[in-house]
DNA sequence: CAGCTGATGGGCT
DNA sequence: GCCCATCAGCTGG
């Protein structure tokens, strides 16, 4: 158990929208083999399970897969996009309630030197940790880690200074364009202004 | 700068 | 056999 991780209880309340948003500017820290790294997120998008078509459990789709996002919230679900890409999301949510949230950029706080290693980079610039795929890739995050806890010594999250809803933005999602109607809704939601936010600036613009 | 596209493999129909 | 919750590297203005 890490002390300050947010408990596992925190995830598992209804509103996924409000914890999507209330987790910008809290802390994402991994530590494999010694390496510690961590970020500020800065952009997440929330997925809500049965009811969203964009959600990989859309329509209660369950499978080997996505069996995991119906546990109870407060553990790690990745997966592995254009078999190459492997992006990490919180299961958020009661046992049963296929809720996720996808964390999609940060600003690098710790381990640079780290994160360079994995990114196959020499300098650190913005997109080192801009997007699913780069965030997970710097923070060393594989699909072998989906099921794992959020509180304990691997992967963990802490909170930290709340961002002011005045510097939140809701945006459509990013690569949904198959879900129909439910492609549209607002469901991404950045911290105006980071440098580090994916997507193009049409695509940043509330 | 925008826009296109190849890479690359598991999951699902 | 097709579809991706993507990225880097290239092209052409």
């Amino acid at each position: 158990m890490k002390p300050n991780a947010i408990p596992a209880q925190y995830f598992q309340q209804e509103d996924t929208l409000t914890i999507a948003k209330q987790l910008l500017g809290a802390t994402l820290s991994t530590n494999f083999n010694g390496q510690l790294t961590s970020i500020r997120i800065v952009e997440t998008e929330a997925y809500l399970g049965v009811t969203d078509r964009a959600s990989h459990a859309w329509n209660g789709r369950h499978t080997n897969r996505t069996s995991i996002m119906y546990l109870e919230g407060g553990i790690a679900y990745v997966y592995l996009i254009y078999g190459m890409h492997h992006l990490f999301n919180i299961v958020t949510g009661a046992f049963g309630t296929p809720h996720a949230i996808l964390i999609r950029a940060g600003e690098p706080l710790e381990g640079l030197d780290q994160m360079l290693i994995r990114r196959n980079k020499k300098r650190v610039d913005y997109s080192i940790t801009k997007g699913p795929g780069s965030l997970a890739q710097a923070m060393g995050i594989k699909t072998s880690h989906t099921g794992i806890p959020l509180n304990q010594n691997a992967i963990w999250i802490t909170a930290g200074k709340s961002i002011p809803a005045a510097e939140i933005i809701a945006t459509p999602r990013i690569g949904v364009d198959y879900a129909g109607e439910d492609a549209d809704l607002p469901y991404r939601f950045i911290v105006a202004n980071s440098p580090y936010i994916s997507g193009s600036a049409t695509q940043n613009c509330g």
